[in-house]
DNA sequence: CTAATAATTTAGGCATGACTAAATATCGTC
DNA sequence: GACGATATTTAGTCATGCCTAAATTATTAG
């Protein structure tokens, strides 16, 4: 039988859909629609109706929901996005600092790993690490209690001033733009100076080269920066 | 929709079915009964059934079976059941020797993780660990070719002389078994002086410690030994 | 304020991998 | 070689998590 008659289980599509609902709230903790769960998640519409009212619907729901006004985490729910979150990035962690990954891959081995690790694992690996508070793309990893600090980073898409910056993070979602990325010397800590940019076209140079590089919007959406104090 | 419609699958469950069935067969690869999978991976007989007849259907089988006949596996079953156990084994060996987890804990992990490692990550933790060729309850870690040389071990139970031997490997499949031979110095590589014994009653000493031990059948039963040349 | 459009939910299905109960095949014994 | 015990398979069900197509609700433009 199933780990329990209509309470909650945990299984891999659920830590997805309470990930997926985490990262589209956004810092002002908007309801999130089932249509961006579908685009994010890569399932239908009706895929998502349905998993939101078999959560809302359980003993100890993980989300509220009401027909079509979108859904958001309860305190449970909240709770083990961030615990999967705090497995995600610390699994990237591991696999970059200990096991030599290429940054561009520690992303989708993480995602499966995520949700089969154990406490202990978790601990461990914690552990060897040193209790890191940033993953390898400059992602604020949770701690143990959820809490994790405000991001006051901006995407370079967002800018609305030239100037010096430090690269803050960047995204893990696509491989391809990181190796890019990478390649132009792009990765958390590194200096840009952000000069014109058009919607289209974003040219800054970095801290170690001394020629110009111009970023597709693709490209510069992925990075986020913060103001070189 | 699923990896292939009616191809072979590599599911958690089917990979499950194959280590099983691998254990099962033994040395002299006899064919495994129904209720022989039924009781090791405690599923009903008749879950058994239906998985081994998917499993022979699909255009390239994982197992060779005929009804009332016992099932065995087929070249492609047999590769995949050993790449599953050497991914158990470099697991357990990991979690053991880079991340210090006591001996009895490691299985229940590896368990779990085998089934969603990608080859990198065993690659790399292969790599890490200098390509180790045991695991550390003493059993052979299957080479990346499959191949796996033959044990001239013995259950402790199964000795018909007294004498001097060495711990060739310990059970990992009850961890409390394992934390008491443990707590006797029984781990793999200790010598034993193994005196008379009951059927129910294994009396021997430990290199380190002098006073005799009295081991019961189910500790006894869980340590293979080979003699102490 | 209504009508078209877009978003969302409902209804009905499918594959996977379990289960129980009932039917059937095999085996050991006499 | 038949008989009862045991092993195995068949038949029918269920939960999970996905799908498509059809219905419904919400939103927006005229
Ligand atoms: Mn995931
Ligand atoms: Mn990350
Ligand atoms: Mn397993
Ligand atoms: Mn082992």
């Amino acid at each position: 039988m199933p780990s329990s008659h209509q309470g909650n289980v945990n299984t891999e599509s659920v830590d997805n859909y309470l990930k997926a609902i985490l990262a589209l709230i956004g810092p002002e903790e908007r309801r999130v629609s089932s249509t961006s769960l579908a685009n994010r998640l890569g399932v239908a519409p009706a895929s998502v109706t349905n998993m939101l009212q078999k959560l809302a619907a359980s003993p100890l729901p993980f989300v509220e929901y009401e027909r079509h006004r979108g859904v958001h985490l309860s305190a449970a729910g909240k709770r083990r996005a961030l615990e999967v979150l705090r497995h995600h990035r610390l699994i990237e962690t591991f696999l970059y600092e200990v096991l030599d990954y290429p940054l561009e891959e520690v992303h989708e081995e993480a995602e499966r790993l995520e949700h089969f690790i154990s406490e202990r694992f978790e601990e461990r690996i914690a552990a060897k690490l040193g209790h890191p508070k940033f993953d390898p793309h400059g992602h604020c990893i949770p701690a143990m209690d959820g809490k994790m600090p405000k991001q006051n980073s901006k995407p370079l898409t967002d800018l609305d001033e030239q100037g010096s910056f430090i690269v803050d993070s960047v995204s893990d979602r696509n491989a391809l733009l990181l190796k890019q990325l990478r390649a132009h010397g792009i990765i958390p800590g590194a200096q840009l100076q952000v000069a014109n940019s058009s919607p289209d076209d974003f040219v800054l140079r970095t801290g170690s080269d001394s020629k110009a590089l111009r970023l597709s919007r693709d490209l510069a959406g992925a990075v986020r920066v913060r103001p070189a104090h």
